[in-house]
DNA sequence: TACTTTTTGTTGCAAATGCAACTAAATCAA
DNA sequence: TTGATTTAGTTGCATTTGCAACAAAAAGTA
């Protein structure tokens, strides 16, 4: 059987709710960490990159953002350069905040590939960076409105 | 880096997000796919299980169901030997979905796996059922109120 | 230059999601 | 058998999510 999306489905949906129930004690509500990270990783990001890179949809992108800066945990910058667009950036608590988020995320990792040796666990990465990279066009396509044929 | 996990996450979001725009057209609301199909796998599953196997809160898999009937894609049965559960089949119109569901299914696996040879993508799922093996136990406990160390 | 299109961001809905808290049946333990 | 615990299902409420539809700056085109 060609699984492979069902089981992917499965895995991301178990540790995202396992994520989200431990980040409440942050004060972290329903996928908010998943925007810090990657503020606190590429400071000076923009929501629409973070969207995209997160594979959200811009206005829930937008919310999130927005919450994370009600709550003091990022900035939003203005770029001298261009009137248009906001740079993100964390604060001195949203920076606090990361090295729990990646303890945590460690530890789902450790269990994740518990039993998996080295080898094996690359050859997953590799193989799921091909299928990434595989889909994301026809994510940025019917986002666009395109219609796949099938 | 053991960027596994993230990699999951983005590849299930653009999936997921792909498959409720390509079903809308078939009245079916976000996450209503992924109910149905398993409900025409497995007909006479119980809503708990349900939530178990797609890895959602019970109150949320409870929801999707209730929607699902009404609509008319599924029935509520009792059982002749329980009064407490209700099994879950589909209908004649939710029957008839289901090879449209797999069908999109099928070509999102082929996107998502073009590329890899038969070894790799048996590889893949391979180390991907063992991961999801893995993670179900912290699921469950973590659900359940049980706290992680780490 | 003037125009068209694309990019980036926002707000208004409507819907899904999930935690609390609650019922009631089924199962377990004594 | 009685009583406690687990299982299965539900509803209230607050929150997130995302499609439409919009605005305005930037980039592309002629």
């Amino acid at each position: 059987m060609r699984d492979q999306l069902r089981e992917i489905g499965m895995i991301a949906r178990a540790l995202d709710s396992i994520s989200n129930i431990e980040f409440k004690e942050l004060e972290l509500t329903k996928g908010q960490y998943l925007y810090l990270v990657r503020i606190c990783e590429e400071p000076g990001i923009i929501q629409e990159k973070l969207a995209e890179l997160i594979k959200v949809d811009r206005t829930t992108a937008a919310r999130a953002v927005q919450k994370l800066e009600t709550n003091g945990l990022i900035m939003k910058q203005d770029d001298p350069h261009n009137k248009k667009i906001k740079r993100l950036v964390p604060t001195e608590r949203g920076k606090a905040l990361y090295p729990v988020i990646i303890r945590e995320h460690e530890h789902s990792t450790d269990v994740a590939l518990a039993g998996l040796s080295d080898q094996e666990a690359e050859q997953l990465l590799r193989l799921l960076k091909r299928v990434r990279h595989n889909i994301e066009g026809d994510w940025d396509a019917v986002k666009k409105g395109k219609k796949r044929d099938y």
